[in-house]
DNA sequence: GATCGACCAATAGCTCCTTG
DNA sequence: CAAGGAGCTATTGGTCGATC
């Protein structure tokens, strides 16, 4: 499914939660607590999820090294990091024997391509810096224990969000615009880690999924020139959103990787 | 007196374990 | 081996002092 595609049913699918408080045939008391249960269900980033995997196939990765594989959200695969272990949403692994030695440390284990996606629709402003932290420790939790590990991040994020008040009364409301330049620039300061012997808290791709729901159909920004256009980042920005796009999000990961660990270990 | 920023806490849905 | 419960986590809502 293209990108666009899925962006629309997500917006599609969010809403209809809202306006009906309804979601997977229960009721809830109004249109707030269905959104929970929407995103609690996994449903939303499910698709995104799926599209990653997709890319990582048409870029050449072999369908039986994705775990979970395409259309499946199990098993994740729980790798052991310097603090703690934790599932991988998605875990591209060279060699079978690999699986069953995540929970302790092995330093093969350093060889699973590892992605994690997630989105936030609603209360940006007031969990930028919750997520920061959540993000950067998760790339620190993995390289300081496995310092050439190949890791990305996807992160689904609205240039308004969505009006948290509003739901309680099943209405559709956009805040006003989303701080997005603070976004693009805290992934930018953990993007594109080049050498495997340093910047342990940066990942090797970053891609921010800036997406604009008010639009029937919704609309995805890939550089910055549309940003200002707009009017959502100012027009004397420093800011590019270069490498931080969906473009060549696998390929440039498949190249690092390739360049890390030798050339075709995940066809 | 409205908005912002920083920080904390809650909770549903999932997974996995236990129990009968 | 089904049912129930415990534990975990992603996401986001609440609050309070600072600042506009």
């Amino acid at each position: 499914m293209s990108l666009e595609k899925i962006l629309k049913k997500i917006k599609n699918e969010f809403e209809v939660a809202i306006k009906t408080a309804k979601f997977n045939g229960n009721t809830y008391d109004n249109g707030n607590k269905a959104k929970e249960a929407l995103i609690r269900s996994q449903k939303i980033i499910n698709y995104i999820h799926d599209f990653v995997k997709e890319d990582f196939i048409r870029a050449g990765v072999a369908k039986n090294k994705i775990y979970p594989p395409v259309k499946h959200t199990n098993p994740e695969l729980k790798i052991q990091g310097f603090l703690k272990a934790k599932n991988q949403d998605i875990a591209i692994v060279p060699d079978k024997a690999l699986i069953k030695k995540t929970s302790e440390h092995f330093s093969e284990v350093e060889k699973i391509l590892s992605v994690n996606v997630r989105s936030q629709l609603s209360s940006l402003a007031k969990n930028i810096d919750t997520l920061y932290e959540r993000t950067f420790a998760e790339a620190l939790n993995l390289h300081l224990s496995y310092p050439k590990q190949v890791l990305g991040e996807v992160y689904l994020i609205p240039t308004h969000e969505y009006d948290d008040k509003a739901m309680l009364k099943n209405k559709i409301v956009f805040k006003k615009v989303s701080k997005i330049e603070n976004y693009i620039k805290m992934f930018q300061a953990i993007n594109r880690r080049g050498s495997a012997n340093k910047n342990e808290y940066k990942y090797e791709r970053v891609c921010l999924l800036i997406v604009d729901f008010k639009n029937k159909s919704p609309k995805l920004y890939s550089d910055v020139a549309s940003l200002i256009k707009d009017g959502l980042v100012p027009p004397n920005t420093s800011l590019t959103l270069e490498n931080l796009a969906i473009n060549n999000f696998a390929d440039d990961l498949l190249s690092i990787y390739n360049d890390r660990f030798g050339e075709g270990k995940l066809n």
